[in-house]
RNA sequence: GGGUGGUUAGCUCAGUUGGUAGAGCGUCUCGCUUACACCGAGAAUGUCGGGGGUUCGAGUCCCUCACCACCCACCA
């Protein structure tokens, strides 16, 4: 999307170090051009990363939120920007958008409102101050505090009532002092009215449910136009709002001098008629003040009211340092106070509540079908736990505050006009008496005019000029003969509006006459526009192909960070719009954060450049781990190691290839569909193949990444390489003709299923083998994906090689925990083989007397002192190494295995002595533990034997 | 203040319907065995945060406590 924050920061800034003329010397036109340059430099990096990282997008379809914006250059010629006009005019039509003037989220750096989602609430040390508001006229009520009882604790005669604040600067526009209906203490005192500190004004003393009683003095100053809760308060009680602070946050300078001013809010307390414009217009800060930043501001207000004993105080105990006597001095009381401060998530500085016009989205009415659709899991949301965190928004949803005070974005299609009315002309008998001292009653002194502009809402500028050309023609004359001009804002219209007037009442000549029409300059939130992405991206309002066929789309893979920015609100609008979901599944994953296990951010810059681990790993390691890190719910730490370790995997699935090229298997043509296969070992592996597949399909439907490639990452290394490669040898190497033949087309097919499941995580590395080892018709990436499973497990041959990879570990065990020499081939004993190990025996010798060093297996009926056994299933062999071995070592290492092995068998032997257990448990479970049972008695009975033999030896 | 998630091997974390705990890294021992030292073979390591409950059986379900993290929030 287009950022219009951070865009419009980020190019303002590269303008100042490029000393080029600020953004508003440019002008908005030039400004916007300049901002298309930037964007299209950071669109560059984007896709160049994306494609770096093996992202198979479609690029034909890239798409962009400014996309055939006026000023658009070539390239960006889309019809985003017509759709989310098109939605704007549309909501509005339907009353589902409004204007209006509100308190809403300042942002002092920027000059623009932000949305709540902006807002950055962090814990900042603060201070606060307790002032006093004495009574009008010298009044006294008795103060009493009351204990639980209604028993009085506290009297005393006051001529104040006492407030606090951690913001002093704002008292200049309080409007009221507020107290709770059932606070006794200021119950004399209600309705009275008391000074307003450092202002020639009086506030009245109200009640309302907002204050805590038990919280400071339980007396609030209510400041309407500053603070959130006082402007509820100050709406629910008609006390004025008055805005102290311009859009830099600095204390207002602008307007009629404080005396005059301070003159009309009296008046107006005094329940003289005004509208919101009039008081907007009143500038309440005295002169002292006026221009002083907020901050600078707040020194000045606590020390003048310090200075005129207004400030709380206490008793403070001092020492005098040059005396060495104690004093005791009145100090005012200021509390050191942890506060939430609001920052601005951009600009880092402090959000100031600003009462402006702005647009909002009136949520409330278009969020009940975005709860449903969720409810109804009609869209489900992965993790779970995401969708109680979207209710939870949803259902305390806030008006969406959709109009930004910057350029570069879209900018809102209503245009203004300030009408001209009969009554500009009229005096007070009815007639046409326009002088200038009218004119200054319009304009009133502080250079606003007192009358709202009307305003026209569409999509396309003939609308436009229709509706005002109506308008005006629905005037009386003189007044229709105005002429329409367009003019950049309202103070420009204010402007070029008096001077008419003026010239007007000199003349008398209609011509004269002026119809000022400007379009509103403020541009949309850029989540406005990014909401409609599922319908704005395929061609919509066309009816296009694309629409139909991608619309509704299927899964959403997005951050959890921007579920509300974004997911809810593209729901919303997607459904108040077309009226459908706009996809069936929202797949949230966690952020990857850096190696502080912070939260990287364009802004902050400390986000890690993907570019530079491929540069330095790969970009298939990168892929990988970040799958093995998608935890349903988690929110994964990169780490290098754990890249290096993948980087390693891909290393490994390498050489696998190498070692197949050097044994012929490349010189085959890959083996199309499962190939036959007569060895066990092949069998074995082709079942495998089958079961990882299975594996890997069910976790990717799951949206379980992490087992997916955990599950490849085994298979690969720790089947294929471990295992396959090695058994395979002997058959490479010494096999006849037909297994060699038959393994080289196993290991190939092998080779490319790995290569086929491998190559989402791994895209690179596998493409470059699939090309490498074969001329195929088309890349791996589109071949298909197989559709075998478990069916091609054989399970004769799986238990086979299950029991020769177990003595093939039990042998090398033993051999590295006697120190038997790696190299040296060593004799082993058989004894007590059934049937079926003998037949495994057999078939495999070759690869078990070569991956365990075994030179020569002896059936024996009776076990040689000194031997060291080891158990499988169905045989026990045993390694007659009296000579080499340390038999106090060998006792202690069996003993463990027999006490390792006898708590596995207490807890299988009480499970099934318990009666409940075998009534209670599934058969199958059961049946298990018996088997599993059998299994470990039967192990212990050979490890017992072996311990006994040790015995006799010493 | 509200909400959500977490507390499992030295570290980073898996553990899907309750059946008796795993991976990677690290550590220790051995090893150039003709794919691979970015490697191979072997080994050690957990009262699954504390307490209680349900159950034949709890890392997994319930209650509770402690601590941590994140999100939301208008206590002057």
């Amino acid at each position: 999307d287009h950022a219009g924050i951070a865009t419009q920061m980020v190019t303002e800034r590269e303008m100042a170090l490029a000393q080029e003329p600020t953004r508003t010397a440019m002008g908005r036109e030039k400004f916007m051009a300049r901002v298309w340059q930037q964007k299209q430099q950071s669109r560059g990096t984007i896709i160049s990363q994306l494609k770096r990282l093996g992202a198979s997008c479609d690029w034909s379809r890239e798409a962009f939120t400014m996309s055939g914006a006026p000023g658009a250059p070539a390239g960006e010629d889309g019809n985003f920007h017509d759709a989310v006009i098109k939605v704007f005019v549309d909501l509005y039509t339907k009353g589902l958008i409004y204007r209006g003037k509100r308190l809403v989220n300042w942002d002092p750096h920027f000059e623009t409102a932000i949305s709540d989602l902006e807002v950055e609430n962090l814990e900042t040390p603060g201070h606060m101050w307790h002032f006093k508001y004495r009574l009008a006229g010298g009044e006294t009520y008795d103060y009493v505090e009351r204990d639980a009882d209604g028993a009085a604790t506290f009297r005393e005669v006051r001529d104040y009532i006492s407030i606090a604040t951690t913001r002093p600067e704002t008292m200049l526009g309080d409007g009221a002092v507020a107290v709770h209906p059932s606070d006794t203490r200021y119950a004399p005192i209600v309705g009275k009215m008391v000074h307003l500190p450092l202002c020639d004004r009086l506030i009245p003393i109200i009640t309302d449910e907002y204050p805590d009683p038990s919280f400071g003095s339980g007396a609030v100053k209510i400041t309407g136009a500053h603070d959130f809760n006082d402007y509820a308060v100050a709406k629910r009680n008609s006390i004025p709002c008055y805005r102290l602070m311009d859009t830099r946050a600095a204390m207002r300078s602008d307007g009629a001098p404080y005396h005059q001013a301070v003159l009309r809010a009296r008046e107006i307390a005094a329940g003289s008629v005004t509208t919101e414009a009039e008081v907007d217009s009143l500038n309440l800060v005295p002169e002292k003040y006026r221009g002083l930043d907020r901050f600078e501001a707040r020194k000045q207000v606590v020390a003048d009211i310090t200075s005129q004993g207004l400030a709380v105080t206490v008793l403070v105990k001092s020492l005098d340092a040059d005396t060495g006597s104690e004093h005791l001095t009145l100090e005012p009381v200021v509390e050191a106070k942890k506060i939430m401060q609001p920052f601005g998530d951009r600009s880092k500085v402090v959000i100031e509540p600003m009462l402006t016009d702005q647009w909002f989205v009136d949520t409330a009415k278009i969020v009940e079908p975005a709860l449903d659709a969720v409810r109804t899991g009609r869209t489900r949301i992965i993790p779970a736990s995401g969708e109680k965190t979207y209710y939870h928004w949803l259902e305390n949803i806030e008006p969406w505050c959709i109009s930004r005070q910057l350029w570069w974005g879209h900018q809102i299609p209503v245009w203004y006009g300030l009408a001209l009315e009969a009554t500009d002309f009229t005096d007070d008998e009815g007639d046409n008496a326009l002088d200038e001292v009218e004119i200054l009653r319009i304009l009133g002194d502080g250079g606003y005019i007192d009358r709202e502009a009307t305003f026209h809402c569409a999509a396309d500028a003939n609308s436009v000029a229709d509706h005002f050309r109506d308008d005006l023609a629905s005037l009386p004359h003189p007044l229709n003969a105005a002429r329409i001009i367009e003019v950049d804002d309202r103070a420009t219209a204010v402007e070029v509006l008096a001077a008419s007037l003026a010239n007007y009442a000199v003349t008398q000549d209609p011509t004269h006459l002026i119809y000022p029409v400007w379009r509103d300059p403020d541009v949309l939130d850029t989540w406005f526009s990014s909401g409609l992405w599922p319908i704005g991206t395929l061609g919509w309002p066309e009816q296009t192909p694309e629409l139909k066929k991608y619309f509704p789309t299927s899964v959403l893979i997005t951050g959890a960070d921007i579920l509300f920015f974004w997911v809810a609100r593209m729901m919303m609008m997607q459904l108040a719009v077309v009226g459908e979901v706009p996809f069936h599944t929202v797949y949230l994953h966690g952020l990857v954060r850096d190696e502080k296990g912070e939260k990287m951010s364009k802004t902050r810059g400390n986000v890690i450049d993907p570019l530079e681990i491929i540069d330095e790993l790969g970009a298939d390691p990168l892929r990988f781990t970040l799958a093995q890190l998608a935890v349903v719910g988690g929110s994964p730490k990169l780490s290098t190691d754990k890249i290096k370790g993948n980087r390693n995997f891909g290393t490994k699935l390498w050489n696998a290839h190498r070692f197949a090229e050097m044994n012929g298997v490349f010189d085959l043509a890959p083996v199309e569909g499962v190939p036959a296969a007569t060895q066990t070992v092949n069998r074995w592996i082709i079942g495998e193949v089958g079961r990882v597949r299975e594996e890997v399909d069910t976790a990717i439907a799951a949206y379980r990444f992490n087992d997916a490639a955990n599950a490849l990452y085994a298979f690969v290394w720790g089947k294929v390489c471990d295992w396959y490669v090695e058994f395979a040898k002997p058959l490479l190497m010494d096999g006849d003709d037909a297994a060699k033949g038959e393994t080289r087309a196993v290991m190939r097919w092998v080779l490319d299923q790995c290569l086929i499941l491998l190559h989402p995580f791994m895209p690179f590395i596998t493409e470059d083998l699939w090309g490498a080892t074969a001329t195929r018709g088309k890349l791996l990436a589109h071949a298909g994906w197989p559709a075998y499973g478990a069916e091609l497990v054989d399970p004769a041959a799986e238990t086979e090689m299950r029991w020769a990879i177990s003595l093939i570990d039990g042998v090398r065990s033993v051999r590295a925990q006697m120190n038997v020499p790696a190299g040296l081939y060593v004799p082993v004993l058989q004894l007590e083989a059934d049937a079926a190990a003998r037949g495994a025996w057999a078939r495999n010798e070759v690869l078990i007397r070569r991956l365990a060093r075994i030179d020569s297996l002896t059936e024996a009926t009776e076990v040689p002192k000194g031997a060291i056994t080891v158990p499988t299933a169905g045989a026990t062999f045993a390694l007659p190494l009296a000579s080499i071995i340390d038999v106090g070592a060998e006792k202690a290492r069996v003993a463990k295995a027999i006490e390792k092995l006898g708590k596995e068998l207490g807890g299988l032997r009480g499970r099934l002595n318990n009666a409940n257990f075998v009534a209670s448990a599934p058969a199958e479970v059961v049946a298990e533990a018996r088997a599993n049972l059998a299994l470990r008695e039967e192990e212990e009975a050979q490890l017992k034997a072996a311990l006994a033999r040790l015995a006799e030896i010493g």
